[in-house]
DNA sequence: CCCTGTGAATTTGTTCACAGCT
DNA sequence: AGCTGTGAACAAATTCACAGGG
């Protein structure tokens, strides 16, 4: 699988995956590429070239068969595979975060969360084990982790992230207000709500740009 | 001000922002491009094409002054208007957010939140009235709001968008796992927790990627 | 028909390369 | 020398437009 993929097609793969996931609850069991494509604000076309992208071929009477395109995805994503992440930080972010997660998306898991504050420590916050922060390397190397949420004041974000990394973490979202600097082969994925709510009040105000 | 500047732009320049203020903080007066572009993850010649867009000229001796870049950033950015914003969902994340903007960024507040919950309404969060959602439109109206996070569970997402649009809401952070319908003109930005892991999950396999 | 798949065209975004300045 | 500003080249992402098929 080297086809290069690029970030934007993923992120509609995943979204796509949702979609059709509740579709098929519902019971749905076929579709065409406009009405996924409505359903994920993305044009049609742009829906069969992701589609294209995994592999699969939709037929020209039926349109695309949910539950195919699913298996698609799942192997496409690699999404059988389970996959253990760790919190660091367990402010309101944080809980909102293992809340979040509990539960559902068995395959991606929040196993460990770590906090500075020994408040936290040594308790289980929807059914996660808070540990030290001190401990990181350790348990993430004891509990196989390789992805991680960074939700922590920005003063520490750099130091984190870096002990994140040597503890074998390959991949983080980041939701503190700093851009870091990670080896190459790390993936960063930046989730800066107040560069969000920026962004926002600046389009919000002028009319109808499609920017 | 009518040029066409794109959403990537604006993103770097709110985070160029918030470099500089630190910078500045910090008793910096000027930098090069390529200083900024390295606190900002970014190329040199990205930082210059970003500010060339918002009109703000350096020199070649001594680079960028940093009070003046934010001058024309404010300018440019338009933040020295206050802009109102709303949070609909006072979960986890939503007491996270009300945490976040406590206090800060005076120019983008959070002046409202609404839960349908008896048990929150009514209180004081976070220096953060609650109102019941019932309320909504009334209480945007009477407090000039124009943008909003969108905080709640993924079936009321669109039902309430709806709703604040109705209220006048020009502008807003989604969180819910939803993509939204609304009218052009409303600006929406996606904060998709569940997207992102996947994203980084899908790419952290894959070793020195840079896709 | 109305769908899918896909080359071709277009638009958008980024980097290269260098002129001009001090 | 080392910087900025920017045309030109390049790369990426998206849309157009249409062939092919039941």
């Amino acid at each position: 699988m080297a086809m290069r993929i690029s970030e934007r097609t993923v992120e509609r793969l995943c979204v796509y995956r949702r979609i059709l996931f509740r579709l098929q609850r519902e019971g749905q069991t076929h579709l065409y590429s406009h009405q996924l494509g409505k359903l994920a604000r993305v044009s049609a076309e742009q829906v069969r070239r992701d589609l294209m992208a995994v592999g699969y071929t939709g037929s020209a009477q039926r349109g695309y068969e949910i539950e195919a395109i699913l298996a698609s995805l799942a192997a496409f994503l690699d999404v059988e595979r389970v996959q253990n992440v760790a919190l660091v930080g367990v402010g309101n972010l944080g809980r909102a975060l293992l809340h979040h997660f509990k539960g559902r998306r068995p395959t991606l898991r929040i196993v460990a969360a770590f906090d500075a504050d020994p408040e936290k420590t040594g308790r289980v916050i929807d059914g996660c084990r808070c540990h030290d922060v001190g401990e990181l390397e350790t348990v993430l190397r004891e509990q196989d982790v390789h992805l991680a949420f960074l939700a922590v004041p920005p003063e520490v974000a750099q130091a984190v992230a870096d002990r994140l990394v040597a503890g074998g973490v390959r991949g983080l979202v980041n939701f503190a207000a700093v851009r870091l600097s990670l080896p190459a082969g790390v993936f960063v994925e930046e989730m800066d709500i107040s560069v969000a709510l920026e962004k926002v009040a600046f389009y919000a105000g002028r009319g109808s740009e499609a920017p």
